[in-house]
DNA sequence: TTGTTTTGGTACCGTACAGTACGAATAGCA
DNA sequence: TGCTATTCGTACTGTACGGTACCAAAACAA
């Protein structure tokens, strides 16, 4: 992922902690939406220098990257383990409306959704990171409705990708309506009516 | 709507066409986001100067809230036109699906969704009339499936509010989907399947 | 002609942004 | 004690933005 610093025994020992600026930058960008917070922001917040900022990252491309990467680490590789829990169909969708409607860490919102809403402002390496979160996102959805089918628990006449593109977009549109402020008693509705085409034959 | 100009005898005669510049600017705006669209590249688009704009529109929220009106009036009415068109439940729901999924004019999104999606973004008179349409637009909703419901063409457990608001927020994301590319076959086929909750029992 | 009124646009204001030049600071090594 | 390597942050660059001061242009009225 990134390359291993051979840690260097000379020159002035360094005190920006990279992770901790990463976990600054994460909240802010997630708390309201990549293109409202600037680098000069973001420095602020984590109390250090632009320069040092620069160093470490390159860009503001590289850092928003670098902030996905985490995010998709820490963040959408829990949500994505609900579709290999090995469940069935029924107890797995429960599952993905249990987490877009009411786990408090998408309460305002997913990042990775504001930056797909948002890629003709990101730079190019965040934005072609976003476009394959996105499609690996879309295959898994697909890998688990292909599953499903397989087990004889759906049998629609929906290919698995188009089955897979409805899932993730009625998920990315419930987590989404969250961060506008909707209940999520409302969500958890709207989402559940959604997702029955998948349970009622 | 607007106060009416009592026409001046005196002074000189002004050049600026104002519906032009709205014109121009809802173009603009709907063609890529408005908050992507400066005061400066509509002036310039609109071969006009900036104190030309200011005088007329007051501030970029004053012409922003113009073109929403004008975008309200020349193209959201005939949206929900269809809803009061007095078919039945299936042929309104068929149309709307034909409007959000093939319309030429949806090809590059809805600018009242954009707007809404980017509402923080706004100034506070465009924001305030984005919520009143919104409002509106859910009451129609409402409306219509409240009427759907007398007639005996739906009976879900569902309530009418809740109804009007998945209804408007499929109908939302697929234009949406739309300005992102996705080709109108796969947005019928999705909002077909998110819609046809309605019609099946 | 001489004012008065209205619209025109040039040239500017202050602010915020992403990004950088550069010298000071701090370490190990000779 | 230098010397080199690395990180630090102050202060700056250029650009774009929303918004405005100001005066010239163009009409009618006296």
């Amino acid at each position: 992922m990134s390359e291993a610093d051979p840690k260097p025994t000379r020159g002035r020992p360094k005190t920006m902690n990279a992770e901790q600026v990463l976990d600054v930058a994460m909240t802010a960008y997630w708390q309201s939406d990549p293109a409202d917070v600037s680098v000069n922001a973001i420095c602020q917040m984590a109390g250090i220098s632009k320069p040092s900022l620069y160093r470490e990252f390159g860009s503001e491309d590289g850092l928003s990257r670098a902030v996905l990467d985490r995010y998709a680490e820490q963040v959408l590789s829990e949500m994505f383990d609900v579709l290999h829990s090995g469940q069935g169909l029924h107890d797995t969708l429960a599952a993905l409306i249990n987490f877009a409607s009411d786990d408090p860490r998408m309460e305002t919102g997913c990042l990775f959704y504001k930056m797909r809403a948002g890629k003709h402002r990101l730079g190019p390496e965040t934005r072609a990171r976003v476009d394959e979160i996105d499609a690996s996102a879309q295959a898994a959805y697909a890998a688990f409705l292909r599953a499903a089918r397989d087990a004889g628990e759906w049998s629609n006449g929906l290919s698995a990708e188009a089955g897979a593109k409805y899932l993730g977009e009625q998920i990315a549109l419930a987590i989404t309506q969250r961060a506008s402020g909707e209940s999520p008693a409302r969500i958890r509705e709207m989402l559940t009516l959604a997702l029955s085409v998948f349970t009622r034959a």
